[in-house]
Formats: C-alpha cells, structure tokens, sequence
DNA sequence: ATGGCACTCGCTGAGTGA
C-alpha cells in the first residue's frame, strides 16, 4: 500500500504528469494540493479511466485539494467541521479502513501578517479536529502541502530563512502539536540522505542549485507508523517540462 | 536588495504563492 502527496500547483495544467506519474507508479492514494479547480471542472473521467476513484473539493483560482484511490472511498467529508472556512483545503475519506486526511495549510504570506494569524489558527484547529478524528480513527494518515518545514535540516539555507515564514517558531509548533497527537512524520521514521526537499522556487534555478524546502509531509497514527516500511519524496517530476514547483512524498506500507 | 517565476483571472496588469 502506497500513499502519496502532490501539490500540483494546478491540476489543469499538470493533468498529464499527474496521470503519468500514477500510470509510472500505481500508488494507492494520491492527495493532491493546489487543484486550483471548481468542482464543475474536475477532470474525473480522466482520473477514473486511469483506475482510480476521487473525492474532490475546489475553488476558482486557488486552493483546492482532492484524494485519489485505487481502492473503495467512503465517508467523504470536505473542509474541518471546527472550522468554517470559504478556502478548500482540506478533504477527508475512509480506504481500506484508513482515516485519509489530505490538506492544503495556508501559505502565511509573512510573519505577523493576517495570513499569518489564519495559518495558526487554522492549524490549531486542525489539531483540534484530528484529536476527534483519531478518537473514532486509529489508523489516520494526514498527507499534505504543510506549509512548514519542521527542523533546519529541512531547508536549504537555515541562515537565510531563520525567523520567516515556513519555519518560524510557531508555525513549528503547529507542527509539533500535530506530531503531539501521536503523529509521526514518516520521512524521519528512516535514514535519510541530507539537503532532501519537496519544494523549490521556480526563481534562480532554485532546483538545480537544490535550494529548496522540505513542507510536503507524511504524518501517520501509530497502526499506521508501525506498518511503514518506506519514505521517499520523488524528485523526478519537478525535472519535466512545466513542473509543478513541488514533487511527491510517498510512504510506502505493509499490508 | 522584496527582485527573480508560475499560475489564474481576464486584461494589457494584479494577486498569490513559498
């Protein structure tokens, strides 16, 4: 069983890598960020003729986010029911018995700013959220577009990025409460080489100087933790034509 | 240094992202 994360950074136009990449990798679950797409014009033929079911919840222009499977989906629930939100970033269903959580965290634009204070708040009701959710969920995975990268290890320059956002404190333990609800981030579960990223800028050939930013994670629940067998983050995409700015993260699961 | 680039809406630029 393969579970996977991908900020497409717009469906619409990364359609094709998208079904590329499934078609090169048969993962179970995809969660996608950043679908930029009403619900009116989600690709859902295309999606289903590559053999996967989908749950999705968009918007016009921004956000939007969806969960794509190879197995049965059930119980679908968009955005957090403790946060009402006209922003589309989270949705939520059951496969194969797993409590499938798939999110797009806000940007935060700048330290202090009101974007700022909408990440926070809206992380610390994820939180909330979660806590409910794992009470009736043992095996929960929560796969994303975090905004935040955990550790100084997880950024290219920690020098240059000390106290902005995406790694500042508090988004940090935003982070950290997450991990607190028994979550486990299943990339550091292994070894890892160092300087492994899931985002780089488009600017300054960002990529292939690899300054870039670990935010795209993998959090498991502890059945979930126990069975994991394999993290990696697929770089191979953001070396196509016209990639998506982020690559997938992809936790690989015992059955 | 607030730039750089990509995407969207919908216009000849602005907003947002990370």
């Amino acid at each position: 069983m393969k579970l996977a994360s991908w900020n497409v950074n717009s469906l619409k136009v990364r359609l094709p890598h998208v079904l590329q990449w499934l078609a090169d990798t048969q993962v179970d679950v995809l969660c996608l960020q950043e679908t930029k797409l009403t619900d009116d014009k989600f690709p859902v033929a295309e999606i289903e003729a590559a053999g996967y079911q989908v749950a999705y919840s968009g918007q016009k222009t921004y956000n939007g986010v969806a969960i794509l499977s190879r197995h049965p989906l059930a119980n679908e629930v968009k955005n957090n029911p403790l946060f009402p939100d006209e922003q589309q970033r989270i949705i939520a269903a059951t496969i194969e018995g797993m409590r499938i959580v798939c999110a797009y965290v806000p940007n935060g634009q700048t330290v202090g700013s009101d974007k700022y204070a909408y990440k926070l708040n809206w992380l610390a009701s994820l939180r909330d959220w979660l806590a409910a959710e794992l009470q009736a969920h043992p095996s929960l995975a929560l796969l994303g577009d975090y905004n935040v990268a955990p550790a100084d290890r997880d950024v290219h320059d920690p020098a240059a990025w000390v106290g902005s956002v995406l790694v500042s404190e508090p988004e940090r333990a935003a982070f950290q409460a997450l991990c607190a609800l028994n979550l486990t981030d299943a990339f550091r579960l292994f070894e890892q080489p160092d300087k492994v990223f899931s985002w780089w800028d488009y600017r300054q050939m960002a990529f292939r100087r690899n300054m870039g930013l670990r935010i795209d994670h993998i959090l498991l629940s502890p059945p979930l933790a126990a069975r994991c067998t394999a993290c990696i983050i697929d770089k191979a995409p953001r070396k196509l034509e016209q990639p998506s700015d982020h690559t997938p993260v992809i936790a690989t699961l015992a059955s």
